[in-house]
DNA sequence: ATGATATTGTGAAACGCGTCACGACGTATG
DNA sequence: CATACGTCGTGACGCGTTTCACAATATCAT
């Protein structure tokens, strides 16, 4: 478990660069620098070059990287052949928009389960995943381990405590609520209006130098 | 414009702060301790206590924190900010999500109109909000400084470019591409399918400490 | 009143991260 | 082969943030 050195920052761009170097390989391209990387996913050069040496010299002084060599270096590092199963909970729009988005291009995640509340929407698929009724969720949640959370904030804290109890290990939390989990689930808050506002207060408070 | 000395952390930590402390009133308490608020908000007690002293000495020591009065203090710090417009461009899913979000709870951001390609679309409400054509973008768009994107990627660059050169200043970005935009302009990207294999990738391999 | 208890506000230290700047080293060219 | 050039890898620095830890001070109970 060597990969505990690796900044957390620097983790979260792998996918990013993963992603991108993927396109330029399909582009035919088998060569690029640190800085065009740069120019294309917005990360200054020298965190490109950092982030990339903490697996070691991947690289080669004055020509750059090979494209192909790194793609199957990250492909490793990230777990790419591996497939991780995820469940859904909560099919409302934004729950619809992670099932009809692509994971698995360029991916190794995939949404294999839904659930709802509503009826009218359980027992259907949407773009070949099953939908179940919550109160299915003990019955055919599996081995799933990750979870996507897009209900409404009120049930946040219920559904978060049927998953844990059922040994789920990571959760996605898109409601505004703050849940309490028990020591060793890993929750990832993403709450929308904060972004917004966050957004709005570097505009007005925190103005670019131009 | 004193609140330039507030740090960027504190300030994304404030929407959340207020959105708890209106629920702890509305349940009738009076009194809270940062601690308290860090169970609830999963906040650290000190970084609490060192985000609220910027503003100054709002507690009692050996008592807390007066809800009522920090509730006001924060409205007057948080809304005396102007309502700030927002215009979403994509009403797909994800943008659908958004319009039926109530931004203005506990918000001083509100979406005004939104624009979308697909004529079945254009033209109508959604939750009162105006749904033009993205034909005419720059004749409805007036004011507004601030945008959403919820298009498909490879629209993403091309309507971003529409938005700068009108004048747009800051942009939310759902899509997975990642935009070029003049000087001036602030994008803040949120990568949905990043967030998903950061967690799985931190998950296996940061454990938590348990 | 008095002592026990609770909790703030904040210096100071620790931390994580991004950026600069440059030596080292490989490639490209004539 | 020699020289010019390009690019990496990284030591060092600095900034913004979090965390520690505790004096100061208020409350609470008797």
């Amino acid at each position: 478990m060597d990969q505990n050195k690796i900044p957390q920052a620097t983790a979260k761009r792998l996918p990013l660069y993963y992603r991108f170097l993927n396109s330029l390989h399909q582009q035919g391209k088998n060569r690029v620098s640190s800085n065009e990387l740069s120019d294309a996913v917005k990360v200054d050069s020298a965190t490109i070059r950092r982030d990339f040496s903490y697996f070691g010299a991947l690289g080669k002084k004055g020509y750059g990287y090979n494209v192909e060599y790194l793609l199957g270096f990250f492909r490793k590092t990230l777990d790419q052949d591996e497939l991780t199963e995820v469940a859904l909970v909560g099919v409302g729009n934004l729950g619809t928009a992670f099932l009809h988005y692509n994971f698995l291009k360029n991916n190794n995640t995939k949404i294999v389960m839904a659930f709802d509340a509503d009826p009218d929407k359980t027992g259907t698929d949407m773009d070949g995943v099953p939908i179940y009724h919550i109160d299915d969720l003990e019955e055919k949640i599996g081995d799933v381990r990750v979870g996507i959370l897009t209900v409404p904030s009120d049930e946040a804290q219920r559904i978060t405590n049927r998953l844990s109890n059922y040994g789920m290990e990571g959760i996605l939390n898109f409601t505004p609520a703050r849940v309490t989990v028990p020591p060793g689930v890993r929750v990832h808050h993403i709450d929308l209006s904060i972004e917004i506002q966050a957004l709005v207060y570097f505009l007005k408070h925190y103005p670019l130098n131009v």
